[in-house]
DNA sequence: GTCTATAGAAGGATAGAC
DNA sequence: GTCTATCCTTCTATAGAC
């Protein structure tokens, strides 16, 4: 009963994260969801309300999927440079799982900014990263990294890692042309954008 | 007369543009479009038979009008380290002016990757950079420049320059909790990443 | 070429039976 | 909890007057 309940209520959920992925919150039909989830229309309103309600339960949980993956930085007890070694090794194979939910969850946050400020407005990334630095103090000598170039390093480095998949239909197509192929272009990145990123901090 | 119908005809592009820009096919609203261009909705069919029409004719304007900035680096006759230099330069100034068309190119490109297959089928980029390499071969052993790591270093190229507008809504949000200013941060961004990557490759 | 009015379809949401 | 039927709004698109 409640375990049937239950899975009902799952099912509707997973369908809407593969239709809101694929189609963005515009572009998205509660029909569709309603025929991967194998149920009526009318049952998304029963456990959600509203396409809205749907939409933010499935943002928040793709945007926190998405936003852990770079937490375990900050707590690995690595070198800087094993850290970002391990950083594009875990990343990109997530990303590799999920190809579609850089480019959903940049786009949606770029449509309504306020989405994403709820979710992390908490979080003092000024504390964050001082404790970096700290953590990382007899280390900094190697690496030129100031208060002024950490903002530059911080996006360069998730550019590395995302860009190629929010890009991915752009660069399917170039690589075609290419004779590249895609995935392996993304295996080789891990390890390439590791020593890409740490030669150009090195000092 | 004529001159009248191309003076309504360019107020409803340049409203499509604005609007589709902002909102995205499936988000945008032909009444919100037709607002814009201080017009009724019926002409907008009148001159662009349907939705479809006219987003087909913005996008290709906006996306060959993105691709374009792209081009000049295989031309100019500069030593490959100037044209980085160039390069970043010229496209970080464009998409200042133009800061939301990154996201909305690779998002609608996403959604239909077919789009762009069209508008750059035709172009040989195998041949294109080959002439590149040529080009510069005399250059070549300072870098580390091979058929392998080409894709990888022009898409990290590309990344480490489009990525901070495709993300400007999250960059935004974290940037003010950093007491960054996101502006600040661009105008900066023109020559770290070029140096970034000049840095980067080599050898 | 431009407008008003409206058709016609699609999509989100609800009522009510089971 | 789940379904069918239907309401109501929104949106694209067209007809027809000027």
């Amino acid at each position: 009963m409640s375990e049937n309940e239950k899975l009902t209520e799952e099912r509707i959920f997973e369908a809407a994260e593969i239709v809101f992925e694929e189609e963005g919150l515009a572009g998205a039909r509660m029909q569709t969801i309603a025929d991967r989830a194998g149920i009526n229309k009318a049952l998304l309103h029963y456990y959600f309300r509203t396409k809205d309600h749907l939409f933010e339960a499935v943002f928040t949980k793709l945007a926190k999927k998405m936003f852990m993956k770079f937490t375990p930085i900050f707590e690995k007890d690595l070198s800087l440079e094993e850290k970002i070694r391990f950083f594009f090794r875990e990343h990109i194979t997530f990303m590799q799982q999920n190809p579609k939910l850089p480019g959903f969850i940049l786009n949606e946050i770029n449509h309504n900014p306020q989405r994403i400020q709820k979710l992390i407005k908490n979080i003092d990334f000024k504390y964050l990263w001082l404790t970096i630095l700290e953590h990382h103090e007899n280390e900094l000598y190697k690496y030129n990294l100031t208060e002024e170039t950490l903002p530059q390093i911080l996006t360069s480095i998730a550019s590395m890692s995302v860009f190629p998949f929010a890009a991915k239909g752009i660069l399917e197509v170039v690589f075609e042309n290419l004779g590249v192929d895609f995935d392996k272009y993304i295996e080789l990145r891990k390890e390439f954008a590791a020593d890409f990123v740490i030669k150009a901090i090195t000092r």
